[in-house]
DNA sequence: GAAGAATTACTCGGATAGCCGGTGTCCGAGTCACCTGGG
DNA sequence: CCCAGGTGACTCGGACACCGGCTATCCGAGTAATTCTTC
């Protein structure tokens, strides 16, 4: 149960918008070699993200991406979302009814199966902490131990 | 991001283990028979179970797979960690020092990086919700709401 | 010099292959239970 | 009737195919900037 490498590279990416403090548009071309990641899979990310409606794309010769939302309002839950889905990690197949669970009378599933009740409640718990942590939180995390950071991001973009 | 099928079936027949009270072993074409499940994938997972110390295995005629431990020491984190394993699903590949991050000092890399301590706590939450649940918690749930369950179980396996 | 239209170059967007891990299956080694024969 | 040996059948365990989704890539549609021509 490995997350999709790019839920890493969508946060960093969306951490390098903040970091610029105008709302020109960055190319896939400049973000993927800020972090020296494939240009095109990249790219299929950011469509992801705009999908989601994290990111603006803009189209046409000077165009590219920019934050939809400000950076506070940006969960680690969106990003997650946007790229992972938002399906349940557990996914309930009501194994209980099969097999000798026909036997049972229907009364007996009336309630939720009490496993997925669990599990779900536990994958809650992890949605919640991402949901709680937002892009400015991080960007203000990383600016207090590397002040250099938000330099060379827009360095890295061309920014004056 | 979808979790193993293993998993759900694994808890389910530690489940069923659990309401049997005695220490006779079930085999796997019993256990698949009653969930109505691949019989050899069934085995597979189990396996894992006993690598991970939560079965015992008991080889030739009239052998089977017994609970390792009381259902009150298992709980469902043992569950994941024995079929999905313990590594975390975030993987921090360190992009951050990569492409324009080779321009930063090295003390800027001394903290850990603040992507992957947001990821990695909120991953704890929700594993830390696994762990407070046990097999004997769910078994006490699930006998509240459908009581036919234990002895479904103890008629399905050849217990009088 | 200014305005407008055609051109150009650059961008995103979706459609198209490759690969790894989960899914599913099979057969062999090992062990216990049972049966048979003898004492 | 009791016991020992052999046989048999059943079990787990690991090794072998199959498939879906993530990974990776390419090319086309569309747009803004640029350039050239004309007034």
């Amino acid at each position: 149960m490995r997350m999709n490498q790019g839920v890493e590279w969508s946060v960093h990416v969306l951490l390098s918008l903040a970091w610029l403090d105008d709302d020109e548009p960055v190319s896939t071309a400049s973000l993927a070699a800020s972090y020296e990641l494939p240009v095109a899979y990249l790219n299929k990310q950011l469509q992801a993200l705009v999908r989601a409606g994290l990111l603006r794309s803009l189209p046409g010769a000077r165009g590219g991406f920019v934050l939809a939302r400000r950076p506070e309002d940006i969960t680690l839950m969106d990003v997650v979302a946007a790229i992972e889905g938002r399906e349940f990690a557990f996914q309930c197949t009501e194994i209980r009814q099969h097999g000798m669970g026909q036997e049972a009378p229907q009364s007996a599933f009336r309630r939720k199966c009490a496993v997925d009740s669990a599990m779900q409640h536990a994958e809650l718990q992890w949605r919640k902490a991402l949901a709680a942590k937002t892009i400015a939180d991080i960007r203000a995390e990383a600016d207090s131990h590397a002040p250099s950071a938000a330099r060379l991001a827009r360095k890295a973009y061309g920014r004056a």
